[in-house]
DNA sequence: GGTGGCGTAGTAACCGGTTACTCGACGAGT
DNA sequence: ACTCGTCGAGTAACCGGTTACTACGCCACC
């Protein structure tokens, strides 16, 4: 075939044309006076070797929007996917690119992004998800917000707690402790007091949030918080199922409603029940949290988050010029969805 | 504050250092002797200004690999989503950076889009989603492909059919057909003979091969297919329980079971069905098709689709170097997953 | 002692654009 | 006829890096 044929750039244009590479540059920028003919020969050149201007290039010279990056743990998990969404949304608003990064949950990867990031130049970079809360992560997160803001890029954390004053990051975050709360008082209206909680997370932050507004709901109905019935659970189908399971198996059938700490979990562990024989919401009563699309279909009575919003929002705050040392946390409110997953305790069916 | 510092460029780090520009960009690339002592001063300036090179200023004079770009309707859909994360697990492991955008299904910004992949030199663009197929998209198509092709990137096509000798693309694509016909052969061994397909998409080519899977698993069976059984449909979750919930009120109720083109579409049918007092699978059978998380949610028998190896073949056959005018197009296979959707006509209870 | 080779570091051209500055041509004003 | 202003186009510097080429100092060797 052609070969490799190199690459045709503004030089290709100008001589094509027979004219000067400034005046090619102006014909297409537009912004200065380039005489009708000139201009029409300029873009017949262009049309005749589609030639496309080289972006890189042009950064260089001429401050251009930087692209605004997204980092998750894995975009297949409806949580992610759905800040994901609005993050792309928002950016592509504002023509912005963005670029995504899944970690596995792996810092190591989410440091080699931010790096580069740096090296890319972008505008903003989003990261996004539940962390463990140590002294390394405090340290880490503050040496990124430095270099990020050195490099003239914006830090956003979301669903992370905020880095305090003087690390200059912006914060979003959904009302967890209250979403949590909400919905752990509409178990306890319908008379349940012995509430299973799946979804511990030793020291990772998105759960005790969660689990937080758990305990305060029932300490404000005069409960006694029972250590037995709080289990530890990651975030997925999979370990819901498992956990779920065992305890079927395993432990005493002390309790009569199940507070999941996300949807999958909660999807997970509603089919272990059913395989138990139980009914779920006769036998058990279950609610989840995150409110994402697979909760219709098991009608799960659970806390809808509004994951595209603060996508949307973290855009919005990354890219509205405001100083990140002086902008308090965004907290975005929470509503429960009622569906069909809980019965109140001791009605006959 | 320290004010918007201007960014700390190779010129700052050689000025610190008492050496030159090309001494620190040596000392940082290693591949060219310099002594340890200077290399030392330059190590530390480095640190002490934080200073991080300009990607986009070294890949104007250094061959740098570009970024996989990968198009998609929309990233809140399990199919897309999963895709995406093979796009990106690939991606990363061949040390690129993945860049996403979500059209919408608009044909507008992906034209857009890919007219800044050419800009941005992308190494790969990815279009992903069936499409309607009418000569202008082939032709769309191929200009994409020719202009790619000439800007150095390579395209690949997934969930599309080929575009024909000629035009400069990759293709890779599920064996949609395969699947459609195995499980409605499934349906037709439990006896059905009354199939309502939800999901007709005029012209759009995803559709197309399932219900071409679905006619041909009936020829094969001696059954005729008619016309008011294949019915129009959008592929998510509230198009399959408006259209179901259409069809149980307004049509007869003359099928015993149903093959739902997509997961979703299966799930809001089964929503509409149950609303209805309809049990699945004691009363109807259905089966859906992609094998997506929610599936396993409602135990729904399905064809499983290899959502990530699409993602990371697309990648490999794009970075391969090889001649996309040469390669045949890829087809994944695909396998029937049984889960308890289904009942044998006739079976009592 | 002159010469050649090696190890380092600096100079400057280049990547592909943008744009400040310069310059020639042409028409208007006096 | 001469000057001045304006229009349109070219020249060259610059963005932030990389690297071919050059230059310098030092040692070994004849």
């Amino acid at each position: 075939m052609s070969g490799p044929a190199r690459r045709v750039t503004i030089r290709d244009v100008a001589a094509h044309a027979g004219v000067s590479v400034a005046t090619v540059s102006r014909a297409l920028a537009g912004d200065y006076p380039v005489h009708p003919s000139t201009r029409r020969k300029v873009l017949r050149a262009v049309r005749e070797l589609d030639y496309v201007p080289n972006a890189q290039a042009r950064a260089l010279s001429v401050a251009s929007p930087g692209a605004v990056a997204i980092v998750i743990h894995s975009v297949d998990s409806p949580y992610y996917a759905l800040i994901a969404q609005g993050v792309e949304e928002q950016a592509a608003a504002e023509g912005r690119l963005s670029l995504i990064c899944t970690t596995g949950s792996d810092p190591e990867r989410e440091l080699a992004f931010v790096q580069t990031m740096r090296e890319q130049r972008a505008e903003a970079v989003i990261l996004v998800g539940g962390v463990v809360l140590d002294d390394d992560y405090r340290e880490r997160m503050s040496r990124y917000a430095h270099g990020l803001a050195a490099s003239g890029s914006r830090l956003v954390l979301c669903g992370r707690p905020p880095l305090g004053d003087g690390v200059p990051a912006f914060t979003v975050d959904f009302d967890n402790t209250g979403g949590a709360r909400a919905i752990t008082a509409h178990l306890l209206s319908a008379g349940h007091r012995r509430i299973l909680y799946l979804g511990i997370r030793p020291g990772n932050s998105t759960s005790n949030t969660r689990v937080a507004g758990y305990r305060a709901a029932l300490a404000d109905h005069g409960v006694t918080a029972a250590p037995a019935l709080e289990m530890c659970c990651h975030f997925d189908r999979r370990s819901g199922y498992v956990t779920m399971k065992r305890r079927l198996t395993e432990g005493p059938r002390d309790f009569t409603a199940v507070f999941a700490a996300t949807d999958l979990i909660a999807a997970g562990a509603v089919k272990a029940l059913r395989e138990h024989g139980l009914r779920v919401p006769d036998d058990v009563s279950i609610v989840g949290y995150d409110d994402v699309p697979p909760a219709e279909d098991i009608g799960l009575t659970t806390v809808h988050l509004p994951h595209t919003e603060l996508g949307r929002a973290a855009v919005r705050l990354a890219l509205s010029g405001k100083d990140p040392l002086a902008e308090p946390p965004i907290t975005l409110g929470t509503h429960t969805v009622v569906r069909c997953s809980v019965k109140p305790l001791g009605s006959g069916r």
